[in-house]
DNA sequence: CTTTCTAATGAACAGGTGTTCAGTTATCTG
DNA sequence: CAGATAACTGAACACCTGTTCATTAGAAAG
């Protein structure tokens, strides 16, 4: 994972792979059944991981899951550099039925968020003409962090997202109290 | 171009390139020291002509300004999707010096956004606490069209731009008139 | 201590990598 | 037309690629 985050899959050989956890590029295969295998169970466990961690409770405020949403996605990110990153970048390096599996699970994501905008608006707690629109701004938005953000910066995370929270609630048309 | 942003720098090989335009491997280096030049080619003129075509009147009114920054980069990006594909995705196989080179173009694109803010709020026409954080999160946002938008769908260009201009002016602040 | 099972090695396979360069072919100039 | 310049080829270099497999080493079980 670290390296395929670095320096990417197709630039990883087998063989660096091996060195790296100390073994020869054979022994690998004990483990996977090929190269492609090992990319995309790192984006499967990945995906299927912040499926199963992302807070998603109907009942709750819409405004409050939205905040939730924010803080949780800015959060789970943060804590996962290369998973995050390897999901993002290496989706061309997987045969077309692997990516179609990875392609629903981030679909999936996406509804959680779509839901609670939905959910949002109908209980006119917020205005935007197009929840799809709108899911996928706020969600390129906040993973826009991953990319510049550095532990030891002149803002702390919580400032971060206290920022991006601001943010989100003017996108989505969340009118002043 | 089109194989690098298709199947990514380190996949794509000089004899591959040079089959696809009709010559042998060894012609390409006529026209490039080397493969990395070649991307690095790629990624400078990319940034350059963005910079060149980026609107910035700096008379103007700062919410006009924004209005025709979102609109630009939308459909400037969407215009030209192997180039921005190509500037985002293959940084990390850029040499250090070569990679020090595009973020310092990148930063002065960021820069263009970030004056349009700093400005909007001295005449008081929107307020945001960070205009850096706001740049940055307004550019993720609107680059992030390009990752999903395809031409024949629900909704055109011009309706994307109209719902981003709105989500933007939300989430920097813009009151209502 | 021996047998069984698992795990790792290291060589091999068939092919691909970026890059160089002597030699050939094509185009332009006078 | 000949001469000069430019462009391209194709082989070569030294090395790396994912993957397989007979063989060896290590650990666990009886």
């Amino acid at each position: 994972m670290k390296l395929f985050a670095r320096e990417g899959y197709a630039a990883v050989s087998m063989r660096r792979i091996a060195a790296e956890v100390g073994v020869q590029a054979g022994a690998l295969y004990n483990y996977t059944p090929d190269k492609q295998s090992l990319l995309f169970t790192l984006m499967h466990d990945h995906m299927q991981a912040l499926l199963a961690a992302v807070p998603g409770d109907p009942k709750a405020d819409p405004l409050a899951r939205l905040e939730t949403f924010v803080a949780f996605h800015i959060r789970y990110h943060h804590d996962r550099p290369d998973e995050v990153f390897i999901s993002y970048m290496e989706l061309r390096n997987l045969t077309p039925e692997n990516f179609a599996v990875i392609e629903d699970l981030r679909r999936r994501y996406e509804d959680v968020l779509e839901s609670i905008l939905r959910d949002g608006m109908a209980a006119g707690r917020l205005h935007t003409p197009d929840t799809k629109i709108a899911t996928l701004a706020v969600i390129a938005m906040l993973t826009g962090v991953s990319t510049w953000f550095r532990e030891g910066g002149r803002l702390s995370l919580e400032d971060i997202t206290a920022r991006y929270w601001d943010m989100v609630r003017g996108a989505v048309g969340v009118r002043a109290q």
